[in-house]
Parts: C-alpha cells; structure tokens; sequence
DNA sequence: AATGAATGAGAATTCATTCAT
DNA sequence: AATGAATGAATTCTCATTCAT
C-alpha cells in the first residue's frame, strides 16, 4: 500500500541512492577488496564467508552491501571495468604513437597473469552481464587504440576490434591458468604482436628474431 | 584395520592390478563418456550425482571406479590426452607439409569453442597435475608438429615449444569462454598464425589481407 | 552497570511512564499503522525491516518504540481490540434490537476476509497473552450483545458466550485462510445465526430457505 | 544428451516409480510421522532441522526423501488427506442414519483440536494445491454425506457444499489455535449443527436446549 | 561388483536485535 | 530521539563420500 522505499535491487549497487555513511563505505570497499582477492585465489567459488572473514566483518554485512553472491562478484568487475578503462585513458595519452594497443594488452596481461577476475571479466566482453554500460566503455576505448595504431601504420588494417577482442580474452586466460612468468608472456605476445602488425615489407622484417 | 583389504589408491587408475571384468570396464568407460559430457556442460562443479545418473549406474558406482571426484576429473584428462596424441600422429602424416602445427591447433580450438574440458586440460600443461605421463607424451607430439613445420619453413625458427603451447592454451580458452563463432575462431587464428609464421620476406607477404 | 538506566520494560508499552515527544508519538502511531498492514499482508513472518520501511523508519527507530517484535504485534491486537471494543459501543446503540450480535460477528468477519491480524487476534481471546487487560473489554462488550440478543428472543436462551467467541473465531479463521468471498460467507453466517437463533416455534421458522 | 534418468521431480512424491528400499521406506514413515508432530506443535515455520532431529536422521536424509520442505509439507498434507478420506468410508456404513455429517465433522474437529495441520489443510479445500487429486476425494466423500443427511431429512434441503466445508474449515481453526476443550467444542459444534439441521417442525424443535 | 540410502560438513541467505554515530 | 550499519545465529538446501544390503 505504501509504497514509500522501493524494495532493495538485488544487485547491491549504491548507485545514486544516498552517499553511504563513511563507516560503510570503508567496509564496502575493504569487502571488495578482500573479494578481489580471495576470488583470485579461488575462484569464483570461493565461499562467501571467507571473504566477510578476511575483510574482517561478519557474514550478514557482506550480505547488506551485496545482497546476493552474483552481485558481490558483479560489483568487482565494475571496479575491474573501470580500472581498466582509466588505464586506457592514460595510455592514449602516453604511448609511443602506434604502439597503444600494444601496450595496453601487456599491461592487462601482466595483471591477468595475477589476477583471476580479470581473465572471467574479458571474457565477457563481446557478451551481456548487467555491467554492460562500463562494458561498452572499454571496447570503444580498445578501438581507439586499435584505429591509432592502425593509422599510425602499426597494426594491419585488416584487424578488428572483435580479433583484438578475442586475442586479448585468450591470452588473458592462459596468462592466468598456465601461470605464465614474466619471459613466456613476453615471447608469447610477441607472437601475437608479429600477426597484428603486418609486415612493413622492409625494417621491421628484417629483425629476423623475436627479440 | 582388516589387514586383508588393500589400501585403494586415491587415483582411481586401474593401472596393471587386475584386468576389470568385462562389465566393469563397460561402467568405467560409460562413466567416463558421461562425465566428460556432463563436465563440458556445466563445468566442474557439476555433480557427481548426474554423471552417475547420465551414466545409468548407481552412484556408489561411480565412487567404485574413481574414489575420489578429484580422480575422476583426472580420468577424463587423460583420456583427452590419449586422444590428442593420436591425433597428433594422424596430422603428422596427412597434412600439408609445413601447415601441421596450424591444422592441429585449429583442431584444437575448435574442439574447444564446444568442450570446456578440452581447456582445462591445456591450461594444466606446462604445470603439474599427476597425468604428467601422457602429458609429456602430448608435448613431444607438438613439438615434432612445430620442428617439421620449422624445417618447411612455415614456422619461424625462433619460436619455441613453449610459446606455442601457451597460445594454444590462451586460444582455448578464449574459444571456450567467450563463445567464439566458426568465423570469429578463423580471423583469430589467421592473426595467431601470421605472427607464428613469421615474413619469407618475399610471397607469403603478398597476400596483404587475413583472407 | 549503568544504574540510571531503568529496564526497560520489553512491552512497549508508553504505559504512564513520560508523555512521548510528538514526533515520537507520531512515529509510533505510524509504525503500528504499517505493522499492522505488513502483517495482515504476509503474516507475522514478515520482516520488522519491511515494516520499518513501509512506516518510513530506520529499523532502530521500531526497535526503540517496541523492544521486540512480540512487542510490536502486542501492540497491534491491543489496538485492534480497542477498535472492536468502540465497534462494539456503536453498535449497541445502533443495530436493530436483537440483532446486534449478529451485526457485530457479520461485520467481524467480514474484515478478517480481509485482515490476517483480526483472526490471530481473536483466536487469543479465551486465552491469555499479555494484553489481558482490553481483552476482557471486548468479552464484556460482546456479552452485552449476547444478553441484548437473547433478552429479545432472537438467540436461544441456552447459549453461552463460550460458544459465541469460539464460533467467531473459527469463522474469522475460515473467512481469512480460506477466503471465502461475500456470498460465500453470507450463506455460512446465516447457517451459524439459524443455529443461535433457536427456532421461536413459529413464525422465522417458516422461511424455509437462508434467504 | 542421454536422458537416462529424469531430473527428480521436487515433489517428493516416490509416485509408482519403484518401490523403495525397506529401510528408506521405514525412514520415509518415520520422518513424515515425526513430521506431523513437529509442525502440529510448532507451525509450518518449524525447522526441518528438527524433524530430522526427531526421527533419528541426518538432515540430508529429509531432503533426499523431500527435496523441498514445501514438498514434506504437501506430503503430511496427502497423507492427511488420505486418513480423512478413508474415515469418510467408514462413516458413511457406520453412522446413524442421517448423522453421518454430524459425526464427520465431528471426528475432524476432535482431531484439529490437536493438529495443527488438519486445519491447515482444511484450508486448502476449495483451493487449489498440488494435492488436487486426493481433495477432490475428500470433497466428494463429504458432498456423499451430505446428500444423504439430507435425503434422511436431518440437514436442510437449501445447504451446499461449500458452506459445510467452510464451517468445517473454520470450526477447525478455531478448534486448534483457540484450544477448545471437549465440553466448548461440543456446545459449539451444536449450535453449527442446529442451524443445519433445520426445524423439522416438531419434535427437535421441542429440546428447547442445547443438551 | 553394484546398489542406493544415509551422512554431515558446508554454502547462501535472512532477520531480530544491538549500538556507535 | 532517530539513524542505519553491523552482528551472528538460524535456516534451507547441496554434494562428496561412506557403507549396509
């Protein structure tokens, strides 16, 4: 009858309700903090009481602020989502022309090969989720870099963002599965790279090894 | 206790003890069959209670055969490895020289976009996991693939086995997660493929366009 | 410990202790309000959160009024009661003589078609519970209704007010869980009042027909 | 793929599958038993953990038999159903003659002044639940009775059978939540069956009271 | 060997209640 | 007085594993 609070959204999303008290916002964010990395240890099934454990509250508080598991491992990918795409902003910016692309997928790599949730949240791009608006975010960013690079005569024409796309959730997985270290990952995008660039017929040919 | 009951060995490998009677090795197998399905499809937290269902046996069954979920998954991989193998030793005499290795890892990928085991399993190469002897089996069966595509020149001489295999475990994984289609798994692999293949400076490169 | 702080009493009862502020007053009459529709909605299961909300509260605020959730559906059947009890007072001097006792239960009834509460209340009557006190005054208001009745020859002689609280409240029961609707329970009651009535030899006995 | 088995329906309900083992069965007996008395004493929101308690078993065992609590509760519910039923055979031979809804409802009303689930189920009459074969069983029983008190003259022609089955629902809530004694249930159920009976003009007419 | 019933340790989730702000 | 965050016990349900039949 009185309809005056909206049932709760089962998605735990503060959103633009009330800013959260000071004292909840920090166990927010200590929670997900602890979730990033429990589920990085464990995967997503890691139980949801050790992660109220290692954030040091108690169950019912994980619960108040992500009503659902779901939820919880939505939220971190939104963060994930957004580190990602600030990352992206910078490097726009930063790198050597033509070489953004390159640059970004080692760094999401380097990460991967720590961090599990990274690998789950590429490979959802391309598909749905409910994060779908940051989502979109990093793809348009991605080809920014892509269309630079290509411009820049780095990466070959021929190449789509789909194929970017792929390669990166591909490479992301085995980083993290296959434990890459730092050496592997490095020759294995190498190989990758050699296939995106295309062959400037002359120079770049002529390296004759993969460093 | 009862000192006449040998201790069961937590791997569930028949090995040389004695040969299972005839209906036996029918469950063992038909366990297997099912397993490797039901796995595929709702990935390994999928109960060990549906795989005895599938199978149409009890479920004290199952735990007959591989005391230990643990050991049935490992079944199921070395299974996988078996066949790879053979596969391997088909490829190494059909295909066109040179273009091995490419045909068996897009055999592969392939398999994968539908097989969610498929990947596991790659993504335990290069690490442990007590399958090693028919793990190392698979690995010495790529590497003639990549070393007879090297001397045909397909491949360039720098890249080296292990690159290989943390492409092949990326691509997977990638095509199993992110659900890629017939086209999407070709355009990656030609990327993937370019860069393995490195630049005979002259007629390979003409081609200008990933197909 | 802190010995200027007087129990609580866990009734939550304002009791003549010290008048409520008029907000506080206010908040109050709210939560019992939308106490009472919650749980004619869903049943005392429903949670004192919802309540909370639906009143416009935070929780503690609930909490601070009526210690327990006991305390807070005491609350309410003590407002129900009053309620009944004033319905009661009207309808003696209203109701057609003799038929004041049927009015009360037809209207009773009714309203537990609609709400849960009216029916847990009345089945405590005849029982204790701790709001004893208005309970009595509705038992005395419905014998005065009885007696008026049976003085005017419209309920037998030999019926107690025993009898007519336990067929209220079974028909409260009735109407509610079973749902009964409108002609449903006209037809019921006038089964029930054909048997208070008593058969004054002549006359009403002729209809022949519940109407 | 293999449809083998069908996933196990949540009803509980061993159907005509195949018949269980003799300890399940016993099992099965016994956790419905401790069951009814669990939720007779407690209400529906008993825990199951407790009816497990009570009949000796682990949890587990509760939900492998009623892989839903709601699916124990229907099971009371048809086992109730079925008692009722059965008791209904036997009155129709066994009453005198124009009686039998009178001792009927008589019966059920002794027992809901014990079980809680009786009424609950009485409840359901009318409504629909999953257990509408077995109801629609206990409906034409009473409907049977009912008839033939009428034809016997002792219930008025003008009664149907959804106002015998709401009386019957209410008098039994009222019966168990108001705890009626022998001696109120008697005087109740009297005055119920005096407005049934209708005046057969003369003699019944003359007891002038409610014995 | 096979069966399938029983076990019981989790896991997710809810909710009355407390208490610092 | 009010707020609303935190608590943690309780509840339903799942599943690997054991063991009597």
């Amino acid at each position: 009858m009185t309809p005056s609070k909206p049932t709760p959204d089962r998605t735990g999303d503060p959103g633009t309700a009330r800013p959260l008290r000071a004292d909840a916002r920090r166990n927010r964010e200590r929670i997900i903090a602890e979730a990033e990395a429990v589920f990085a240890e464990k995967g997503p099934s890691a139980s949801t009481e050790e992660v109220a454990a290692r954030a040091g509250v108690a169950i019912g508080t994980v619960f108040k602020h992500f009503p659902t598991k779901q939820a919880l491992l939505q939220a971190i990918m939104k963060g994930l989502l957004e580190r990602l795409h600030e990352e992206l902003s910078t490097l726009a910016a930063d790198a050597r022309p033509g070489e953004e692309l390159f640059a970004f997928v080692t760094g999401v790599v380097e990460q991967a090969a720590r961090k599990r949730t990274v690998v789950t949240l590429l490979a959802e791009i391309g598909v749905d989720l409910q994060v779908a608006g940051s989502l979109q975010l990093l793809r348009d960013g991605i080809e920014t870099l892509l269309v630079r690079s290509q411009r820049a005569g780095t990466v070959r024409e021929d190449v789509r963002l789909d194929e970017v796309l792929a390669l990166l959730t591909g490479l992301c997985h085995g980083a993290l599965h296959a434990g890459w270290d730092a050496d592997l990952q490095r020759r294995t995008l190498a190989i990758v790279f050699e296939g995106l660039r295309g062959q400037p017929e002359g120079a770049a040919r002529s390296r004759g090894s993969i460093r």
